[in-house]
DNA sequence: GGGGCACGTTGACCTGGATCAAAGGCTTCC
DNA sequence: GGAAGCCTTTGATCCAGGTCAACGTGCCCC
């Protein structure tokens, strides 16, 4: 149900639901920094979600690209793949955080996105996007602040693939991800992977059997608890410095 | 010198030579696609350059952002460091190319970037970038076409360094720099590398000696011609096979 | 134009993580 | 509720690339 602009009788739980003006992820995705008025004016743009169920793709490499994508709720993969049939995880995104940059580029998606839980995302159509950013100057520079901290991310993955050790990715790995939590107001210490070994294990440049054992031993030092998916973090300085002071 | 909005009859040789409306580098730049009027009033945002000797940085990590930069010529990389002194090269750049998106995201550089030989940028002070940008709807996107650009670069360095064996990366290294040094007018067969042994390695996540050995491989199959840092591409097609047909 | 030094090559050996293999536990889907 | 298959763990072995070492080379600066 596309939505149209609302004057505030006619607002409905539904249209409260889905508006950015009322999501309790702002602060963390497109809409930060913007006033009541230009918050408005984005809503009006990003007014259609989809839903997308567990290892469904909400994009897949090579398709056209038309719009951007905010997470509403739940977890993804990309993934890009090599004509050789060799692929490797990019990245996993949680709520409040933008799929589908890649796309501008080309005009084509580079990398598949996939659900790994049932999600929600709200579509961005990329156009219409650009027309707003050239009003809303605070929408624009937060563009491209975003762009820039996926650039960001991802030299700090190539620092890790580059130079670390399987152990120290590992505990890279689990703080990034406990650090992410935290900022969306869950437990930093106790959380559910929704991802399996062997897609950390892409992810990290690892395979999965050196995850698994990665895991083991961590848990054996006490660093953590796992069982499965489930995964409490035991001792964090522990681990940070595991990460930095290994191999010095 | 700072350099003032000048009437026709003032333009000098020197300011027609630092024109983006006059840069052979047009095509590869930011200008791309932008109409005269529009690439004069570029013309006026980017006056200044500034040369930087082999060696030097043009910026450094951690140091406040203002500006992006254009490669006028030479040749540059960007690296990154750890807090334990680990570090790694996370790109080489050359003419046409920007540098400094990184610092959009935080307002201030996430890396160092360094001259490998006495090189000269165009400076394009980031806040004038976005005010033309909201006005020059071709500049507007082909500017987030190149930000979009450099993380789908950085996914393609990531899939290098998580899936593929030593002599895969160099041979994609080799080729990505044939490739670029193509679009550029210059022989896709020869050409001079500008960095060492050891910062090929630590973009490529291999120590020296594993790239020298490399090398020398190359050279015993066939492949190449190397002799210190000259290089000539013998068999293009035995490199590509080598980098996708290896362990299928 | 010569001396020094950074860069590059090559060899020998070692090791972290890959590979191969097998068995046990969850989840999911009839 | 039961069975099938995926996911995970763990062990044994192997090897690509790292590490250590020594020597060669060419470039740059005085």
């Amino acid at each position: 149900m596309p939505l149209k602009k609302t004057s505030a009788q006619e607002i409905t739980l539904s249209v409260i639901k889905t508006a950015c003006s009322n999501c309790n992820l702002q602060e963390l995705c497109l809409p930060y920094g913007l006033n009541e008025t230009e918050m408005s004016k984005l809503d009006e743009l990003v007014s259609t979600r989809r839903k997308i169920k567990r290892g469904d793709h909400l994009y897949r490499a090579g398709e056209a690209f038309e719009s951007i994508y905010a997470i509403r709720a739940g977890f993804f993969k990309t993934d890009v793949l090599l004509e050789d049939g060799r692929d490797q995880v990019t990245g996993f995104q949680m709520a409040g955080e933008l799929l589908g940059l890649d796309g501008i580029s080309t005009e084509h998606h580079s990398c598949n996105a996939v659900a790994l839980e049932d999600s929600e995302v709200c579509i961005i159509p990329f156009p219409r996007l650009e027309g707003l950013s050239r009003e809303i100057v605070a929408l624009q520079h937060h563009f491209h602040k975003v762009m820039s901290r996926e650039i960001v991310r991802d030299h700090g993955v190539m620092m890790l693939l580059g130079t670390m050790r399987a152990e120290e990715r590992l505990a890279a790995f689990l703080l990034n991800l406990s650090q992410r939590f935290t900022a969306r107001g869950y437990s930093h210490a106790e959380f559910y992977l929704r991802m399996t070994r062997e897609e950390i294990g892409s992810y990290l440049g690892l395979k999965l059997e050196t995850v698994s054992r990665a895991f083991s031993r961590f848990q054996e030092e006490g660093l953590i608890a796992v069982q499965q998916k489930h995964i409490r973090i035991l001792d964090i300085p522990g681990l940070k410095k595991l990460m930095t002071h290994q191999s010095a």
